[in-house]
DNA sequence: CAAAAAATTGGAAACGTTTCCACGAGGGGA
DNA sequence: TCCCCTCGTGGAAACGTTTCCAATTTTTTG
């Protein structure tokens, strides 16, 4: 009794288990378990004598023999292509939220667009260290990365994704976003608009390339070729030479991420907005409203989109096997004008071209 | 065999096992695990067969039964407020990086400073889940947090937080920080400076408000009270206070959050930065760099923070015990003076109150 | 009051892995 | 030739739960 009061004979201080508790409140371990997990049938007198070995013991449940025990892990894995874009921050709380409530914990990995990496996370979750998956893939119009979604035994939905056949998806109207920034342009006059869209071979990409065909379609308008882009091969050199064609840009609509990129292009080029160049970025900021000028916009909602996500998983996790036909959702957006984006300058010259014969 | 082809009859899928894997390779269940686990003394014609048969079953390894037998979970918790602070974005993106090097798993979960929340996850954490935590507590200077850190039986590593006592820690220097940005605000003639710090019952918070005090005691100066507040309450309401009071503020040092928020009201105030109000931020995103005016901000490093924190924690938990002295770990902060920030406008009245007389 | 039914309880079995121990075969030395 | 040592292998035990089944007690019913 003294060496258990001082702790220090005792060579390693061994792990209370439900054993302890049970020799220690002189029941069986069925009558633990069950007062454990709120089983009713247990008569009150054990029940506290079992909650009293608990509190004298410090027992805590070991929740990795419980996942064993019972082949649920109560975890929900989340991939996303990087954890730092706002807008997968923000997919990323709202599931984590959603998710809590039901008791699920949320395992988040990026993948930073490396495909070895991607492989490995997929690998590494369907080891049944989870019961489901929200997943961003970074590409989805690849038959072997298709197979390998295929191929998976989980509950699972895409967010953002879309790589056709029968997967669950939530996604934001890209091209509706796309198209009608685009309209916006083409109403002001603009011809020559630069696209800088998400990867192309995301549904994302492929959507915002395919917003922006169809507004000019809709006006039987050609667009010039060579105007789109996709972000991370979007620097400062190919805005320059988008500025010295022939016939310069005069409009570009670019993710969020590339808005500091082109503003610090224009400052150094001394253009100025918008009279020598309207901007549109894809992807809204509470900061895009209060610059100056202030920057148009097409807003999704993150919030939304993870919610439906997180819902569909949770139905589809405790539907037992009951097979329902995938779904797929979406989630609007939303044009917000602002002052960023102007009437074509016809008379005045490019800003760049002037300057550049100085 | 034919109904095995056509995967009918059966009624469950059962999952593979190591049994499986060792009876249909013609091998004890020892040797499939030797070969699994990269042991040498395998003779290679076993090995060979064990492989086959892991490709031909399918075979995936149950990592949840795993970690209860050798008790290791390869997993790290990570706790932060708010996941959408790209700060916090930052942190974990480079933690995970760092971890996943190692082989480890980041479990995020953000307390959104819900202090019930936040035991809970920790309480969860605990349960085995978890080798080691990375921990952004809500509160660090509560008595009943510290003990409840002190009870966690785990390697634990505390970024931007310092309860003081026995924790590993890993700090930017926010007091420098701050003390840099008054200074800069003082040596422009501002006397008139109001902060807007993170909690102040964290260390984050009372380091900036240190800082802001030591600026001010450096030179003999005294500051005006009531200047000082903390993010979340700071709204439209209390900066319009501050522009009211008999002696306006002509500078504000603010975490990054809250600058959208002043930007919009000096454009809707009318307010000519940095004519009428100087602006620094506490941390910097590009954005900053390329809005009109630019905005003087304190850069920190959360990706250097994170993978100090990480390789910390890293050593903590391959250290058998060996009860190292708790570290403390900090990483600097660099002023960037931008255009936001001008010396005090002395004669020109205070926008605000011009304009409230009309 | 006896018997049947219901309620409560204890503990074995099982989840899938790793580790440890024992056994047998093969090889080398006396 | 015999013995001892080494090496490779198979399988039991253990990790900490939950669940199921059988045993016991209590309650109800005839």
């Amino acid at each position: 009794m003294n060496e258990e009061r001082t702790g220090k004979a005792t060579s390693e201080p061994r792990t209370v288990t439900i054993k302890d508790v049970a020799s220690r409140a002189g029941v069986g371990l069925g009558t633990v378990s069950r007062v454990l997990n709120g089983n009713e049938n247990v008569a009150p007198q054990l029940r506290d004598q079992v909650f009293r070995a608990v509190q004298e013991l410090g027992y805590r449940p070991n929740s990795v023999a419980r996942s064993m025990r019972l082949g649920k892990s109560h975890a929900v894995g989340c991939l996303v292509t990087d954890i730092r874009q706002p807008i997968a921050a923000e997919m990323i709380a709202a599931a984590e939220t959603t998710l809590g409530r039901a008791g699920y914990t949320l395992i988040v990995a990026s993948t930073h667009f490396d495909n070895r990496r991607e492989a490995e996370l997929l690998s590494l979750m369907q080891n049944r260290v989870v019961d489901g998956m929200l997943l961003t893939v970074n590409r989805d119009n690849d038959l072997d990365v298709t197979q390998r979604l295929a191929a998976i035994n989980l509950p699972m939905v895409l967010w953002e994704r879309n790589p056709g056949g029968g997967f669950d998806t939530v996604l934001t109207e890209h091209r509706h976003g796309a198209r009608s920034a685009t309209s916006h342009l083409l109403d002001l006059g603009h011809r020559e608009i630069a696209l800088v869209a998400g990867h192309l071979d995301t549904w994302v990409g492929r959507e915002q390339k395919a917003g922006l065909d169809a507004a000019f379609a809709d006006r039987g308008l050609e667009q010039a070729a060579g105007l789109i882009f996709e972000v991370g091969a979007f620097k400062a050199r190919e805005l320059e030479a988008l500025c010295r064609r022939e016939r310069p840009i005069t409009a570009i609509i670019a993710n969020i991420d590339e808005i500091p990129g082109i503003l610090r292009f224009c400052a150094k080029r001394g253009l100025v907005l918008p009279r020598d160049l309207s901007i549109v970025s894809i992807g809204d900021a509470s900061i895009l409203e209060v610059v100056t000028p202030s920057i148009t916009a097409v807003r999704g909602n993150g919030t939304k989109v993870a919610q439906l996500a997180a819902n569909l998983l949770l139905k589809k996790m405790s539907d037992k096997q009951s097979e329902m036909a995938p779904e797929r959702l979406t989630v609007g957006m939303q044009l917000k004008v602002r002052h960023s984006t102007a009437p074509l300058n016809k008379d005045g010259g490019h800003g760049l071209r002037s300057q550049d014969r100085g």
